[in-house]
DNA sequence: CACTTTGTTGCTTATTATGCAACTTTATTA
DNA sequence: TAATAAAGTTGCATAATAAGCAACAAAGTG
C-alpha cells in the first residue's frame, strides 16, 4: 500500500521544478518538500544523471532536463493531437456555422493550438497561438474546470458579465463540471458567445475544443444542441486518442531488448 | 558520487516503458532491468500514484502516464517551437527562394510541423501534417543523424538515388553529423532536392529545419552557401529556444509555494 | 574583501528498500 | 469451461542504503 519513498521524493522534485517553471535551488526544494538538503542534493544528482533535471547553464540551479523535453516533444506527436483534432474541428465548424478551435493550458493561460474558421463575413477570428485568460472564456473555464488547475490569482474584469469573484467562479466551475461543457456569455468580448468541452485521455483533460460566434447567431435555443454536439465530438476525439495511445496489441509480444536512448 | 538506487530504478522503468512504446508488464521490466519482480511491482505502483505510468485500460500492464502526457502537451508550448520557428523559416524562404519547413520525429517518420511556401509557380508544396520517410528525405536523415534514433527497419526504395543499404546509410549519417546538415539529392521525389539542419536544445536535437526546391534551381554551387545558411539559422533558433527555456532570471525569486497539480 | 547563503560530502544510525517465497489474480491452452 | 501456466502482489526477515546531522566548500551579495 505504501510507496517507495526515495522514488516518490524524486518525482515530487521533478513536479516541483516543472510547476515552478523557472530555475530552482536544492535548498528551496528541500524546504518545500520537507526533506533534508543533503537528500535533496543527492536525489537531484540522480535526476540529473538520468536527464530528468538539468543545471541551468553554469549555475547549480535546477531546471527541467532534456529527457523531459525529448519526451514532451515526442509525446505531442505520438498523440498527434493537433492533426487528429482538425477533422473534428472542421465538422464542428460546418455543423454549427461558427469558428471552431482547440486550446490547451499553458502557464496560466488558455492557448489556442488549432483553429478552423468559417466563410461567413461575420465571424470570430481566432488564430493559432493566441493566449486568452482562463476565467472569462469558454476554453479557459473548461480547462479550469476539468484540469484541476489552481484558481487564477487575478480575475480581471473584461466585461460586465465577467466573473470576478473567486467564490462565484468556483461554483460556476462546479456547474461546468456537472454539465460537461463551459459557456462564455459575453464575458470576454462584446457580442461574442463561446462554448467548450474537454478532450480527455486516461481520465485527465489534455485539451478543450470549442466554438465561438456572435451572440446574435448563438441564440439561447441553440445552446443545448451545440453543447450536445461539442460534448459528443470531444468524446469521439478522446476515443481516437485513447486508441492510438494505448496500443491495441492485446497481449504484449515478448520482444527483444530494444536499444534504450 | 553514487546515485539513489530506488530513484534511478524508477526512472529506468519510465525510460523503458517510454522506449518500448507499448504496454509493458512488471515481470518484463524486472527481467530487463535486472531487479526483482516485487521491487518492480512496488516501484511501478509509486510511479502510477504519481502519474508517470498508468495501467493500460483494465489490465495491469503499464503504459506512459498522464503526467508525461501533460508535460508533453505543455512543453511544446513552453518552447513555442512552431511559433518561434516561423520567422526563421520565412527568412530561409526569402533568402533561398525555396519553400522552408520544420519537422520533428514522430514514431518512425518525419512529421512536418511548420511550413512556409514561396510565391514562385514552380515550388515544392509541403503542408503541415505531412509525414515522410526517414531514410530518403533531408529532414528524415537529419533527424536520424542527430537524434540518435534507431535505424529504420525497412529502407524502401523510392528513387534510383534512394539509399537502401543499412550499412551505407550508417556511413551517410556519419557524414551528415560531420557536416552538420543533410542533403537529399532526388532520393525521394524526382527533380527535388532538399537540405536540412538540426535545431537543438541542451545538446539534444528536438527538430530540424530545411528547404526544398527543384533540382534545376538548387544547383551544386548553391549547396554550400545554403548549407551554411541553414546551419546558421538553425543555430539562431536553437539559441532563442535555449534562452526562453532557461529562464533568464539570474537569481530565483523566493516565490511562495505554488499549488502543485 | 568579508559575509551570507547555498550546495556538497563524510559518517552513523535507523529507516526502508530488497529479495525470497507463498499466495492471488489474470491469461492461455486444450 | 476447466485446467494450467504465467504474471502480479503481499508478508516478512535481513541487509542494504537513504536520511539526517554536522562540517566543509562554493557561490552569490553587499
Amino acid at each position: 500500500m505504501s510507496e517507495i519513498k526515495a522514488l516518490a521524493r524524486g518525482l515530487d522534485m521533478i513536479d516541483y521544478v516543472w510547476n515552478s517553471n523557472r530555475s530552482v535551488g536544492v535548498s528551496e526544494l528541500a524546504t518545500m518538500l520537507q526533506i533534508d538538503k543533503s537528500s535533496a542534493s543527492r536525489l537531484a544528482r540522480t535526476l540529473i544523471q538520468h536527464g530528468y533535471l538539468d543545471n541551468a547553464g553554469s549555475s547549480r540551479r535546477l531546471i527541467v532536463g532534456k529527457r523531459l523535453v525529448q519526451i514532451g516533444c515526442e509525446i505531442d506527436h505520438r498523440l498527434a493531437l493537433r492533426q487528429r483534432a482538425l477533422p473534428y474541428l472542421e465538422q464542428l465548424a460546418v455543423a454549427t456555422g461558427e469558428s471552431a478551435h482547440m486550446a490547451v493550458h499553458a502557464s496560466g493561460k488558455a492557448l489556442v493550438v488549432e483553429d478552423v474558421e468559417i466563410a461567413s463575413s461575420l465571424r470570430v477570428v481566432g488564430g493559432v497561438g493566441r493566449q486568452v485568460a482562463m476565467h472569462c472564456t469558454a476554453v479557459g473555464k473548461a480547462l479550469l474546470a476539468f484540469c484541476s488547475l489552481p484558481m487564477p490569482d487575478e480575475l480581471t474584469p473584461m466585461m460586465p458579465a465577467t466573473i470576478t469573484d473567486s467564490q462565484e467562479l468556483a461554483l460556476h466551475l462546479n456547474e461546468i463540471r456537472r454539465q460537461g461543457y463551459a459557456f462564455d456569455d459575453e464575458e470576454h468580448e462584446p457580442g461574442v458567445r463561446c462554448m467548450a468541452a474537454p478532450v480527455t485521455l486516461s481520465d485527465s483533460t489534455i485539451a478543450v475544443i470549442g466554438i465561438s460566434g456572435p451572440s446574435v447567431r448563438i441564440t439561447d435555443q441553440r445552446i443545448a444542441p451545440i453543447a450536445q454536439l461539442l460534448i459528443e465530438t470531444a468524446g469521439r476525439l478522446s476515443q481516437e486518442l485513447r486508441h492510438s495511445f494505448q496500443p491495441p496489441r492485446k497481449n504484449g509480444v515478448p520482444v527483444a531488448a530494444k536499444a534504450v536512448s
